[in-house]
DNA sequence: AAAATTATTGCAACTGCTTGCACCAACAAC
DNA sequence: GTTGTTGGTGCAAGCAGTTGCAATAATTTT
């Protein structure tokens, strides 16, 4: 079951548009920017503009199907929701990106939960920092 | 012992910019924008200019002078290092936003660094998620 | 099946922020 | 104090992303 079908169900409408961004997200390699998604949907439909894109991916991310990420080179990255969940560390020395399973943050989901009735949406997160390597 | 002498100290020139944007970060409310900032400095010397604010504000950042934050509202908010760290939990149904102390992360900080040997730079976070009010 | 309604798109303008570059001010060497 | 060097500023152009709006496409009502 594939976003496709979740979009349709929910009442949006499966236009060709939308359709070509979804197989590019899920064709192309994890963290694919939008502008990277605009040229695929360009070779295939030339006229597509890259606001289209953007509003997709916008929908696709309120519906909880694609999660974005800041890795700090100045464009968002997203990532289909199907694929699973991970975080990434990211050295500012080195730009090196150290990948963190979910659960590494399932301790800190829980306390937020408990002392402040607060649900974070923890899904995608990239933590800024300093590696190994780099503490000298 | 403020900005400016940590600035001289390290071998930066205090030049009346530098010092109208720091004067405006400390005296604003925490977590003002660069425009703002901006707007402080341009009503006492016209000809600034806000790539000038935002190059200061980066040094700032580089130096530890200063923290800066993204709560979702398009623009990055600054906050003197002075003043202390905390963090922010952001609902992004109602938009309010929950002060969260430092040491809330304080055990996310230590398994990072156990286990990754990774020293996070977590002085001024922003969590995404739903509050209290809005979970129905 | 035409008319009315609604959702979606493309375009152009705009926003927040960054960058390349020429100019200018400060400090250092002579 | 002139000369060279370095650091910082202002300007204009650029980049990623957003938004208002008119045009169009899909769906619903009649």
């Amino acid at each position: 079951m594939g976003c496709d079908q979740t979009l349709k169900g929910l009442g949006y409408r499966l236009t060709p548009q939308r359709i070509m961004v979804v197989e590019a997200l899920h064709g192309a390699d994890e963290h694919v920017s939008a502008e990277e998604i605009y040229t695929q949907v360009k070779a295939r439909y030339p006229y597509a503009n890259i606001s289209t894109v953007y509003r997709t991916l916008e929908l696709l991310k309120e519906l909880g199907l694609v999660t974005e990420t800041d890795l700090g080179d100045g464009r968002v990255r997203y990532h289909p929701a199907e694929k699973g969940h991970h975080h990434h560390l990211v050295c500012h020395k080195c730009g090196k990106i150290i990948d963190l399973p979910e659960s590494a943050l399932f301790h800190l989901e829980e306390t937020l939960s408990r002392d402040y009735r607060f649900q974070p949406d923890l899904k995608h997160l990239a933590i800024f920092g300093v590696c190994a390597d780099c503490q000298k």
